[in-house]
DNA sequence: CTGGGGAAGGGGCCC
DNA sequence: AGGGCCCCTTCCCCA
């Protein structure tokens, strides 16, 4: 497998490879059910956006960041039926085909913007070139993955993949079969083409989707089409359903010719043909001609009836072995949503900004498990016409909050250092596999203790609290965190016996006890207990100009008698000649010096006698607290005395130590 | 302003 | 895979 941040070329995979191989996972957002706007709007990912026209009608997605290769949108949601419950009137323009098995198992319709997610949105890919999404079926869920990175305002789009368009294709003849057993009083009459079956017609029984319990929330949706002079995306008539939306300047006829195996029908002018078609699967929001030839009799009324769309791929690269059929487009979209304020951004009744990270998280529960092929069997299944909910409800709610930093994913791809196609790098360190970070490249012993780091790029929090709705990245951290509310204390501190919440507070306050200071200024050696006490401490030092400058080195020191010492001591690199490991010492300590009490007390015009009787000074105080110092007398010339011999042993050390008190 | 103490969150390792 | 634990870090408040 290559691992070089190129792009993966993915021409050959599987299903099961997208699946394997996907590095990033990219949730929906959770419908809040305050909102009025149906989920296909809300569920949108955060870095996702619709593009709207004037009617405030989704036109397509597009991204709002970079997105990688190798990312993972879905499941695709939507109203799950069975070949035996589809209702016989119902829109099949968002239909999508589960197989199991070869068979065809079930079907998930987006339909109803209200149980479906915005993958309905997305539109198809008119060209290999174009297409940057590939639709995959792993286990009993659709889901939509990146071919190539995204740049920022690009539009998704999307086509099966090769083995989705070979399912397809391999099972028109039985779902015809299937079709018919049910359709005695059909209308039939030959398709114009061999791949159409005949839907059964049953003017007499209005039976509306399932799932469409309140059906005044049907009648907009109709009213607008109307509205829109475009024909009411109703089962009767959506096959003249084509799309109201002006797509770019692209005229539809070189849509069509980009699709040269797809057979049109006779009498129909060829810049139409891609408007009609699809009944099934990918549809297309792009458009928008208002045809010439109101009355299409070739579509009007039999192929109302059709039931399996003629699934063809665009591109011959991914082309099944059957012979290639009619790949059209038509419009989804013909819904309305009033008050969106700006055009490509998320409504605004969300209640978190949109530009927050674009939730690109860890593998999910739904991923199939690693090695496994993903098939339906090994998925949980689906019971037939329950909506097709997300397996990760919990961690898309908790999306809504907001960790503190952008994942990196989502940045440009500069800021992805060695982004690799492979979900888990591996990596042998002493002979031991480690499994590497494909972002920050840190390695990890465990596989799942990798997956665990992940959230920290991803900015997944599956963990929330019920109470305040905070959300964490480990269980652990949860159960932490309740514990503010109830209150609990469960570590005592034997000594004093006041509680505390964790053991790391307890610990921190052990100290206390035990006088243990483990952090030490390096500069003044006073020593804290704690380790924000020690930085809050250094900016002391730091805040403290270093107005004397060495002119033959970089270095800079706050008193003028220590720029001396320096091009004394020979700690510049200028002067005389010493290891770079003693030079490093040497400079160190006289920067302690330099930010000492004893320095602090000589007068910046001391003489040199002044300053080695304070550099004297401050070496004893130092070597009372076990501070090296030897180096830096002898450096500096200071008279050793036979009491100060031990500084000898001391230099031997390899760096300053703070001694236990 | 600085030092000091507690509260809470976050990352990672081990089992 | 996930729970438990540890360590680190940061924030807040107070003297």
């Amino acid at each position: 497998m290559k691992l070089e941040a190129s792009v993966e070329d993915t021409s050959g995979w599987t299903e099961e490879d997208f699946a394997l191989n996907c590095t990033y996972i990219v949730q929906d957002q959770s419908s809040d059910p305050r909102f009025s706007l149906p989920r296909a709007m809300t569920s949108i990912p955060r870095n996702l956006s619709f593009q709207y026209n004037r009617d405030q009608q989704v036109t397509g997605v597009f991204s709002k960041e970079y997105i990688p290769q190798g990312t993972r949108f879905g499941p695709l949601q939507g109203v799950v039926y069975t070949k035996e419950n589809v209702p016989l009137h119902t829109n099949r323009k968002y239909f999508w085909r589960i197989y199991s098995g070869g068979q065809l198992q079930h079907f998930i319709d987006g339909y109803d913007v209200r149980l479906s997610n915005w993958m309905r949105y997305v539109n198809p890919a008119r060209s290999l070139a174009e297409q940057n999404l590939v639709a995959c079926q792993n286990g009993p869920d659709i889901f939509f993955y990146t071919l190539r990175p995204l740049e920022p305002k690009q539009e998704l789009l999307v086509w099966y993949s090769p083995e989705f368009s070979q399912r397809l294709c391999g099972q028109q003849e039985t779902t015809d079969s299937t079709s018919t057993k049910y359709t005695s009083d059909m209308e039939y009459q030959k398709p114009p083409l061999p791949q159409y079956t005949y839907y059964p017609k049953h003017p007499s029984n209005p039976q509306n989707h399932p799932c469409d319990t309140n059906k005044d929330d049907e009648e907009p949706e109709e009213k607008i089409d109307i509205e829109r002079d475009t024909p009411p995306d109703t089962p009767d008539e959506q096959i003249m359903d084509f799309s109201k939306k002006i797509h770019k300047s692209e005229p539809m006829h070189e849509k069509t010719n980009i699709y040269p195996s797809l057979s049109p029908p006779q009498d129909v002018p060829l810049h139409l043909h891609s408007l009609y078609g699809h009944r099934e699967g990918l549809i297309s929001s792009y458009p928008s001609i208002r045809s010439p030839y109101p009355l299409l009799p070739q579509y009007n009324p039999h192929y109302q009836h059709m039931l399996i769309p003629p699934y063809s791929p665009p591109f011959t690269s991914m082309l099944p072995t059957k012979p290639a059929h009619r790949y059209g487009f038509m419009n989804p979209d013909g819904l309305s949503y009033p008050s969106i304020p700006q055009s490509g951004l998320l409504p605004v009744s969300l209640p978190y900004p949109n530009t927050l990270h674009g939730g690109l998280n860890e593998r999910g529960h739904n991923t199939p498990p690693r090695g496994a092929p993903a098939t339906p069997e090994l998925s949980p299944q689906t019971s037939p016409c329950q909506t097709h909910y997300s397996e990760c409800e919990e961690a898309i709610n908790l999306s809504l909050t907001t960790p503190k930093s952008t994942p990196p994913p989502s940045a440009s791809p500069a800021m992805i250092p060695g982004y690799k196609s492979l979900p888990y790098p591996l990596k042998k360190q002493n002979g031991k596999i480690k499994y590497e970070c494909n972002v920050c490249m840190k390695t990890f012993g465990q596989l799942s203790n990798l997956k665990v780091h992940l959230r920290v790029h991803s900015g997944e929090r599956p963990f929330q609290c019920n109470l305040c709705k905070k959300s964490f990245t480990q269980l652990a951290h949860l159960q932490k965190h309740h514990l503010v509310h109830t209150g609990e204390k469960p570590h005592e501190c034997q000594v004093c016996h006041k509680r505390f919440s964790s053991t790391s507070n307890l610990k921190t306050h052990l100290r206390l006890h035990s006088g243990e200071k483990p952090y030490q200024c390096k500069l003044c050696g006073v020593k804290f207990t704690q380790y924000i006490h020690l930085k809050l401490h250094r900016r002391l030092h730091s805040s403290r100009e270093r107005l004397h400058s060495c002119a033959a080195c970089s270095r800079s020191f706050i008193h003028r008698f220590s720029l001396r010492l320096h091009q004394r001591c020979g700690c510049c690199p200028a002067g005389r000649p010493q290891a770079p490991e003693t030079l490093r010492r040497a400079a160190e300590l006289l920067e302690r010096f330099d930010a000492s009490a004893e320095a602090e007390a000589l007068p910046e015009s001391a003489a040199e006698p002044q300053v080695d009787a304070a550099l004297e000074e401050w070496l004893a105080r130092s070597l009372q607290s076990g501070e090296e110092d030897g180096l830096l007398r002898a450096c500096t010339g200071v008279p050793q005395q036979q009491d100060r011999a031990t500084v000898v042993h001391f230099s031997h050390r390899s760096s300053i130590k703070t001694e236990e008190e």
